[in-house]
DNA sequence: GATTTGACTACTA
DNA sequence: GTAGTAGCCAAAT
C-alpha cells in the first residue's frame, strides 16, 4: 500500500466505513493528517467517483448529504444510506451523531 | 508557474 | 439561530 497521494488515502478511510455507518469530511482528513482541509477530502471523492469508494457514506459535518448533487442520480444517494438503515430526510442525517463513524477511533 | 476551483470547517457579527 | 467571511491545501486549467 504504497501511498500513491492523497486520494489513495481517501479512499482507503472511504471503503473502511462499515456498513450503515457515516462520517464527515474534516474526520477524513483529520485522520489523513490534513486537518483543516476538508475540501481535499470533497476534492478527492471527485476521482473517488470512478473507484469502489462508497462516497455517499461521506458527508459534511452537519450531516447533510452536500456531495448528493454529484452523484449519478438526484436522489441516489439519499436512497443508499437510507438503504443502509440511516434515516434521511430532505437530504439530511438523522441520528448523524448516531451514525456517525470515527477514522480515528474506529481504526 | 500562477490562477481558479472545490462534495468543508470554524470563527465572527 | 442564521449569515457572512476567512482559512485550508491540493489538483486542474
Amino acid at each position: 500500500m504504497a501511498n500513491e497521494g492523497f486520494f489513495e488515502k481517501v479512499y482507503q478511510v472511504a471503503k473502511g466505513i462499515p456498513y450503515g455507518r457515516v462520517t464527515s469530511y474534516g474526520a477524513i482528513a483529520n485522520y489523513l493528517g490534513a486537518a483543516g482541509s476538508a475540501r481535499m477530502v470533497g476534492w478527492a471523492m471527485n476521482g473517488a467517483a470512478n473507484k469502489d469508494v462508497p462516497a455517499h457514506r461521506v458527508v459534511n459535518r452537519n450531516g447533510l448529504l452536500t456531495g448528493k448533487h454529484h452523484f449519478q442520480g438526484s436522489n441516489l444517494m439519499q436512497q443508499l444510506l437510507e438503504s443502509e438503515g440511516i434515516e434521511v430526510v430532505d437530504n439530511k442525517i438523522q441520528n448523524f451523531e448516531k451514525h456517525f463513524w470515527d477514522p480515528m477511533k474506529e481504526l
